[in-house]
DNA sequence: CCAACATATGACTACATGTTCATATGTTAT
DNA sequence: ATAACATATGAACATGTAGTCATATGTTGG
């Protein structure tokens, strides 16, 4: 990391917009927070996940297969989901139902599928 | 992938949802466009970014400066908005002046904010 | 208790990704 | 043309990650 290059030649116009810049930077602890949230819904399996579960939901066996995937690859992908506090479940004997954490998080899946224009 | 493991027991109940999640699947070049989307939200460099972005334009060198990163790693990161549409550019001289694509990814990375409580 | 089943998890592999270093490209002023 | 500068880019390296396989955990019915 190089830290204390040069600054750019038209020093004065240029030092306001990094004072600026800096004053208002995210600190780094939301950067990576919020960085983790995005890079959970980073993944097109994850996504695929929390599109079904935002209609209905579902326990893992039928997630896997609805996803034609299998039952390993899908439960690791519900612990990201879950330790990241994006879906929930109950226990139902055996069976492990999930389902969106809340609506919030379907908000979010929702504007991305708007910004890439598939909605 | 081991596709054509048995479904559960309860085999009525089940198969139903298995075929209404398989018929409301997202397509899988949905579901990347989105992860890809998502995937560029994921690193805090870039959310760093963006964030400067979204109240000023900014030129490289000073984006480095600010950021206390090397001009090479900002430039790599800011391609890859580019490339993403995420960020745009103008030339003025050597310089170059990045700002937001649009207020739509504003919103999104607002939104994401919100999500994870620092707002 | 035991067998059958649903889910979870650890180890491993293949692949993706962020940063750095060195260097290329392209612009401006002399 | 040349030097100085801002930016872009390629290669290399370290780290992270998704899926697979084998296996563990935990539940139900006999």
């Amino acid at each position: 990391m190089e830290l204390d290059h040069g600054l750019c030649e038209e020093k004065v116009l240029h030092e306001q917009n990094i004072a600026l810049a800096r004053a208002e930077l995210l600190d780094d602890s939301t950067a990576i927070l919020v960085a983790e949230l995005f890079k959970i819904l980073g993944d097109a399996t994850r996504i695929k996940l929390m599109h079904i579960l935002s209609r209905r939901e579902m326990c893992v066996c039928d997630l896997a297969a609805a996803m034609q995937m299998g039952q390993s690859a899908i439960s690791h992908q519900l612990r990201v989901l879950r330790n990241a506090r994006l879906v929930k479940y109950r226990r139902v004997g055996k069976e492990a139902w999930y389902s969106l954490d809340d609506d919030h998080i379907n908000l979010l899946l929702g504007q991305g599928l708007e910004h890439v224009g598939h909605i």
